[in-house]
DNA sequence: AGCCAGGCTTGGT
DNA sequence: ACCAAGCATGGC
């Protein structure tokens, strides 16, 4: 096969911008009406077309396997909301963003990513995975060498006039294993910083196996990420649902407690564990996606309501 | 200025 | 089993 740097996938019902920008990743920008970030080592700019999902790589790729598998464009998506329960705050929520999809994730950037995101608000955790990728990630090359020459420069941050910033990959466990705690803190991650660096030198000397959790039933696979420092329920959902592909895991957060508080039990207070138990039984096979919904239901419904204060100001 | 954020760990009842 | 403090930092 012949080397390509750009293809279109197929793909309906599929909100991109949502996607991207539904704390899932942290990686991803708008810049111009394309989508730029990096998967692996291939620096990417998507577009939302009719047909689909429009993308190129700044280098020349010889398949596409791993776009489709990151994008999961190619899931039964209708199946997936078909087996949501058939209830009035569930069609509200996917009344409010058709076509939020759920992204398949490297593990690890994944795990790190979660590990980084306790008691911060996305927009930190977006800054401090920022500055940890151009501290200890690979720096990438911009433009195809080859193709097209001069037609493709993908950067993060480009303004006219100005040369794109760099893009880099996410760093290795062994890069961030590599690191002092101090030098994580720079990234201004806090207290995190020792969980991360433990989680990256367990990774890094074998004795923390992420390929083994695919084998493991939820539970299982659960019960393993909670062996990290730094990692509870929580963030373990984040990580079986967001790179394992786990669909029953259901990461309750302030948000989706709040949405299952206020949706489900408005007339009387239930007890976190309660509601984790509701969630388990409630939302079908896909449960997940669902509280993908819900999170994203409740976090725009937050941020219209304060927008539009605003502007009343 | 002060509250709170895609939480977890530890130590108290 | 449940509750609270403490953690580091910055957006709003």
């Amino acid at each position: 096969m012949s080397l390509e740097n750009e293809i279109l996938l197929p793909a309906r019902d599929y909100n991109l911008a949502a996607t991207l920008d539904s704390g899932q990743v942290f990686r991803w920008r708008a810049v111009g009406g394309f989508w730029h970030g990096v998967v692996g080592k291939q620096v990417v700019r998507l577009t939302q077309t009719a047909a689909g999902i429009h993308a190129e790589t700044a280098a020349p790729v010889e398949h596409w396997d791993w776009l489709r598998q990151f994008l999961q464009t190619e899931i039964d998506f209708p199946a997936v909301l078909k087996m949501f329960p058939d209830d009035e705050p569930m069609r509200q929520a996917v009344a409010a963003c058709r076509g939020l999809r759920l992204l398949r994730q490297d593990p690890w950037e994944c795990l790190a990513s979660f590990i980084l995101s306790s008691t911060k608000q996305i927009v930190q955790i977006r800054q401090i995975v920022a500055r940890l990728c151009e501290q200890f990630g690979e720096p990438l090359p911009l433009r195809s060498a080859g193709l097209r020459p001069g037609s493709l420069e993908i950067g993060v941050g480009i303004t006219p006039g100005q040369r794109p910033a760099l893009q880099y990959a996410f760093p290795t466990p062994q890069q961030i294993a590599a690191a002092s705690e101090a030098e994580l803190r720079a990234c201004k991650m806090g207290f995190r910083a020792p969980s991360l660096l433990a989680a990256a030198r367990q990774i890094a000397d074998g004795s923390f196996d992420l390929e083994s959790i695919r084998q493991l039933d939820y539970a299982a696979a659960r019960a393993e990420l909670m062996k990290l420092r730094g990692v509870g329920g929580k963030i373990a959902d984040c990580v079986l649902l967001f790179a394992y592909g786990f669909d029953g895991a259901f990461p309750v957060d302030g948000w989706v407690e709040r949405a299952l508080q206020e949706l489900y039990f408005p007339r009387r207070r239930a007890s976190d564990k309660r509601l984790r138990k509701f969630a388990a039984t409630h939302f079908g096979p896909h449960a997940g996606y669902a509280q993908q919904y819900l999170f994203h239901y409740m976090r725009t419904r937050n941020l219209t309501a304060t927008a539009s204060r605003r502007t009343r100001l």
